[in-house]
RNA sequence: GGCCCGGUCGCCUAGUGGACUAGGGCGCUUCCCUUUCAAGGAAGAGGUCAGGGGUUCGAAUCCCCUCCGGGCUACCA
């Protein structure tokens, strides 16, 4: 049989890194079975909603190569896939749930349940629902439900054992007592996550429930929905969060976190994928760069830590760095279009891209290294051509000796350049020389190697640098 | 507080009773290469496998206790 997984991100905001990892590890699984994805919106809490982040799933997704085959603008065989538009469907479950008894209605409002909570809390009690309406008489509270505000509770058994065997976790158990009466459905006739999901995963036909392991704690609750439908419990795997370096849950706090943001610093999609999936898994061999397609081969669910991980930035950067020289010229070059200026003639992209290709961590990088042959006089303080051991008066010296070399350089490329510029080092050293051309015709101390810069930049335009470095020097 | 899940170098991790003198990668240090910075190559520092008890001829691996971290504890997801 087939299987099918489904991803539920809620569109409360900018689609989360961390959800990310969990969303692959679905669409790894489910891809190398050759099985079915649906992205299914669970947008039940009104209050929390968040205009455009459905556009936010939907662009962050597509960008990492991450698809599926149903979803609220593909379709398919169990519309509509966004939750919001099936609330019939879990009225009547919910209903179905009261009738067998397995549930029951709860009038009691909101400031009882918190002053319930605020005495409880006094006396150091549990906080739990009293289960107040557990017991009013079933054809009393059906008659109620017709006028009243009210909510539709799950009714927990005294006692039991709940467990599940968890893919990733192994058995894990619960006892009933330790288990509130949950609410099902809202006042707003709006299901909770609980309704929702155990119905939405029946329906439509969800073969492997994955997520994160904050889903642990209310697995029993789902598991008594399940029971009391008569359903089968489908396997379940709680993979570990992403944390932030201080280990708790990845958030604004540490940094990025919303996938968008990632593309615009210049991360690769590539790079971000491979790092994402190895935070939480490992192949067990030595292995560690791997494309999607080698992802859908090697990931396994059985490899999957059972242990939380911490979110990396430094590695993140080194993958980033692999997968920018590991893309073809023709696809770097395209890529960074996005992060440089319009203006930026592309001829002159293509050529110094193999320059700089092994100098980046992030695509945004690029424009400051090469920003010198794009614009006409790089600012900087002229004291900064000038060596340790030297002075301005030797820089200014030095630079001449460079202009006139330059000025006789044939042909004008990098070979030729170099070896011009070596023959008038005189008493200095290539270094010093060197650093004293790369400022006047770069700006900077860093950069591109600097005879191959020298090149593309052409003589005229080195020529003027260099002079203009001069007469800075000179006051 | 209660329930649940975790705990191997700073970080990501390999490891499922003997090949572990605990392996790899990131980061860090040094060296090589070298026109700078990277990249690349080489070497190195870094771990009482959270701690304590067991079980066993033998434990990072199995059991118990403790400690620490995290999640949940909502008419949020």
């Amino acid at each position: 049989m087939s299987v099918r997984l489904r991803f539920a991100p809620s569109p409360t905001g900018a689609l989360h890194i961390g959800s990310v990892r969990t969303i692959l590890y679905n669409y790894l699984f489910a891809r190398q079975r050759g099985g079915t994805l649906v992205l299914r919106i669970e947008d039940t809490d009104r209050e929390r909603l968040v205009t455009g982040a459905i556009d936010s799933i939907y662009d962050g997704l597509h960008w990492l190569g991450i698809s599926w085959d149903e979803g609220p603008r593909e379709g398919g065989p169990h519309v509509p896939y966004v939750q919001s538009e099936r609330l019939p469907l879990y009225q009547r479950h919910a209903a179905e749930l009261v009738a067998k008894g397995a549930a029951y209605y709860c009038f009691c409002s909101k400031e009882r349940l918190a002053e319930l909570r605020k005495q409880q809390e006094a006396r150091h009690e549990l906080t739990r629902y009293d289960r107040h309406c557990r017991n009013i008489p079933a054809a009393e509270a059906a008659e109620r439900a017709k006028t009243e505000s009210h909510t539709v509770r799950l009714k927990v058994p005294d006692e039991g054992t709940l467990a599940i065997d968890d893919l990733v976790h192994g058995r894990i158990e619960w006892q009933a007592n330790t288990i509130e009466d949950q609410v099902l459905l809202k006042s707003d006739g709006f299901p909770t996550y609980h309704l929702a999901v155990v119905v939405d995963d029946r329906v439509m036909g969800i073969t492997h429930i994955m997520r994160g392991e904050e889903w642990i704690a209310s697995v029993p609750k789902h598991l008594l929905i399940y029971r009391a439908f008569g359903w089968e419990v489908p396997p379940m795997a709680h993979v570990p969060d992403v944390q932030g370096p201080d280990g708790k849950k990845l958030s604004k706090r540490h940094g990025s976190t919303a996938v968008s943001e990632f593309k615009e610093q210049g991360y690769l999609p590539e790079a971000l994928v491979n790092f994402l999936a190895l935070i939480g898994w490992s192949p067990g061999t030595e292995e560690e760069v791997f494309s999607m397609d080698d992802l859908i081969r090697v990931w396994r669910i059985e490899k999957v830590q059972r242990g939380g991980a911490k979110w990396d930035k430094d590695r993140l950067d080194y993958f980033n760095g692999v997968w920018i020289r590991r893309l073809p010229e023709d696809e770097l070059v395209r890529r960074l279009r996005a992060f440089v200026p319009p203006q930026w003639d592309d001829d002159l992209l293509r050529k110094v891209v193999p320059l700089i290709r092994e100098r980046m961590k992030t695509l945004a990088e690029a424009k400051d290294q090469i920003a010198f042959l794009f614009t006409e006089t790089p600012e900087y303080p002229p004291s900064l051509a000038v060596p340790k051991q030297q002075s301005a008066g030797t820089t200014v010296e030095a630079l001449s000796r460079a202009a006139s070399a330059l000025r006789d350089a044939r042909p004008f490329d990098a070979r030729s350049v170099e070896s011009a510029l070596r023959g008038v080092a005189d008493g200095w050293s290539v270094r010093e020389f060197t650093h004293a051309v790369r400022v006047a015709v770069t700006g900077r101390t860093i950069g591109p190697p600097l005879f191959e810069s020298i090149e593309l930049l052409g003589r005229e335009r080195t020529l003027q640098r260099i002079e203009r470095a001069q007469s800075a020097l000179r006051g």
